[in-house]
DNA sequence: CCTCTTTGATTACAACTGTAATACAATACT
DNA sequence: AGTATTGTATTACAGTTGTAATCAAAGAGG
């Protein structure tokens, strides 16, 4: 699972979230989602979508007259991508330490605490 | 603390890893770290250093005839700036999701799980 | 002193990004 | 049918990044 996925940068991820909500969808569509959210033109978010569609992340279905546009790499293995080469970059390769940087600030509210807690006992049982 | 730090790029992150480790260091220094490392040439790293002089990262001594350079941000800093517009980027902005995407993965040990939880049950007693 | 070697300074150059604008083709409207 | 509109395709253009090479100044060695 999860092949290689190629390297999507930062404008581009606003776009795949968008499309990762839904799709497929226009072109229109995203720069509808977008508004508000970024100061975008149209023009700009259509350039992303192509690039994105080049760097063979997004496909294209040319059957009708407008194109729209999904998404070729889950969500899930795109953040695992990321965060991987983030990590290694960031934290020398080490989750905990970046885990350890998150749970210290405070960021996380008690419910989210109560939440980890929880996941983390369910953890335990793990094969390897 | 931690005014706005200046974007890294990711071969700068190498380079600050090694100042972080330990400086002052000469150029040479660092290039000598990175030997093996990394497959980057002498002239690379230094431009590497150079750019990061520009950019107010990383500062110069120049009393001596050859120059020592140290970071003008602690690590710490750095790694919360970058973390947290990839979280933005990444995760929609909410730490949770991304904590969980790596608990649930395997990339945890048990003696890792172990210390996050003992973090966690430290943590509730918090301020605002 | 003159030449070789290190350092530091300047310059290079293509790919990737952010941010569009222009040109063209196919509909939609009047 | 003629024109305005909308979607697609092509082009632009500067800043950042990766990856160095070249040029110049300053010591090191003979």
């Amino acid at each position: 699972m999860a092949e290689k996925v190629p390297s999507i940068s930062e404008a581009e991820w606003e776009v795949m979230n968008v499309l990762w909500g839904k799709s497929p969808q226009t072109a229109n569509d995203v720069i509808t989602s977008l508004q508000g959210q970024k100061e975008w033109k149209a023009k700009t978010v259509r350039t992303l979508l192509d690039r994105l569609v080049q760097k063979n992340v997004v496909g294209v279905n040319k059957e009708q007259r407008v194109y729209t546009f999904y998404p070729l790499y889950s969500q899930d293995d795109c953040q695992r991508a990321e965060a991987e080469s983030f990590i290694k970059r960031i934290y020398g390769g080490t989750v905990k330490s970046m885990l350890v940087q998150f749970i210290e600030e405070d960021s996380l509210s008690e419910e989210d605490i109560e939440e980890l807690k929880s996941i983390l006992d369910d953890k335990p049982k793990k094969k390897k």
